[in-house]
DNA sequence: TAACTTTTATACTAATTAGTATAAAATAAT
DNA sequence: ATTATTTTATACTAATTAGTATAAAAGTTA
């Protein structure tokens, strides 16, 4: 075994390496690491960054703490991993929706049920307050902004698009739509709704849809 | 002085005293209750719930932590007592809006408006996270839980008023359309345009309110 | 002035928790 | 089997923070 061996990590994020072969102890790395960052987003999705603490991390995913801390510096970098992760699935599951020739408003749809389907099984991460420690760091970190701002203009150009095509509504500017669709993705009305139990998931997700995209009022009202 | 006097006390919430003759003392208790109160307010609204201090608050009002003590006995009175205050407040205005003579649709327009104003002027307490300590002891405090009730009551008439006026969409259950104005209590739209720096209160308000009325997508899309 | 009450500043306790150190146990490699 | 590496359990440090104790200062009342 050389030397070099020794110091073999995954790193953070090199889950996709450039290097097709992978060793049976990396595969186990990334596989663990898999395990950690679909715990801490369920962990973020349930109880929020500040009530999560690490230990309950670890016990949960079933390994103890300084392993958790081989793979990931910090709190943070565990919650930020975790958006990120996040983040990356979005932009899968849009370049999986660009693949489809839909209309823009139907992508629009397509991705914002996605993202209400995440948030009803408790996988959607959520973020803490406007003015936390942990926002600013997920805004310096490079690879975060990088994915946002990705994710964004994709967005941004089907918005536009829809609007071209006569199916939004034109009075409301690009970025107010953007807003709200990125907000569908935290909206707290899909937990209520389904606490109620009244409803099926898929029927909370056509609502909520219809909601968003209808409005609550009558056409006729205009 | 009596022996009574010596144990008085507004007594968190009589704020409202059933005696309309108040000494200076008590009057001056209830002056600093509310300044209090307002401050958790903003701080609730600001940083939320977890990154407030208790330190905080007391330096924020301008008294001793001690002080702070002798109104609310814990961290969780305070932030109960902000979101009682918020909500008599919404009350206040529902009531308000009952005297004018609107049709149900303008009374949940305005009410919906009344919120996100409050929102944007960071007046609006950030509830924590769906499964939080505060939560639990929110829905065990009794008069928070009758306040909701009240509340929800007077804006499930509205709704369904205005759903036999043809002006909401009947498509969408009462319970669906409530939750969702609830939500525009804490909808993190509001900050980000306002953060965007583009719109002035209003703009942002007329936006989001015809989103939310009549949806993002053209009507002609149904 | 004198007696009394309230507020304040300060320091403390106790609990929580992020992150680290360490030695034993488990696993893998030769 | 023996050596090297990793994981684990445990205990620790250091920082934060809710809540309390206390004595001095400020304010009030007579």
């Amino acid at each position: 075994m050389s030397i070099k061996e020794k110091t073999e990590t995954t790193g953070k994020g090199m889950a996709k390496s450039s290097s097709s072969k992978l060793t049976f102890k990396q595969r186990m790395m990334i596989k663990r690491e898999q395990l950690i960052i679909e715990t801490v987003n369920s962990l973020l999705a349930t109880k929020g960054y500040d009530a999560m603490t690490v230990d309950e991390i670890a016990d949960t995913v079933g390994i103890a703490k300084a392993s958790l801390y081989r793979h990931f510096p910090s709190k943070e970098a565990l919650a930020v991993g975790a958006l990120v992760d996040t983040m990356q699935a979005g932009l899968d599951e849009i370049d999986k929706i660009n693949l489809q020739n839909l209309p823009a408003i139907d992508k629009l749809k397509a991705i914002t049920q996605w993202a209400m389907r995440l948030k009803l099984n408790q996988k959607m991460p959520n973020l803490p307050s406007e003015n936390s420690q942990l926002r600013e760091h997920l805004l310096a970190h490079e690879k975060y902004t990088d994915m946002l701002v990705i994710m964004s203009d994709n967005l941004g150009e089907w918005i536009e698009q829809a609007q071209q095509d006569g199916r939004l509504n034109t009075e409301l500017s690009p970025l107010c739509i953007l807003y709200t669709l990125y907000a569908k993705a935290c909206d707290p009305v899909l937990g209520f709704l389904k606490s109620s139990g009244l409803y099926s998931d898929d029927q909370i997700i056509e609502m909520v849809t219809k909601a968003y995209f209808d409005g609550v009022g009558k056409p006729n009202e205009k």
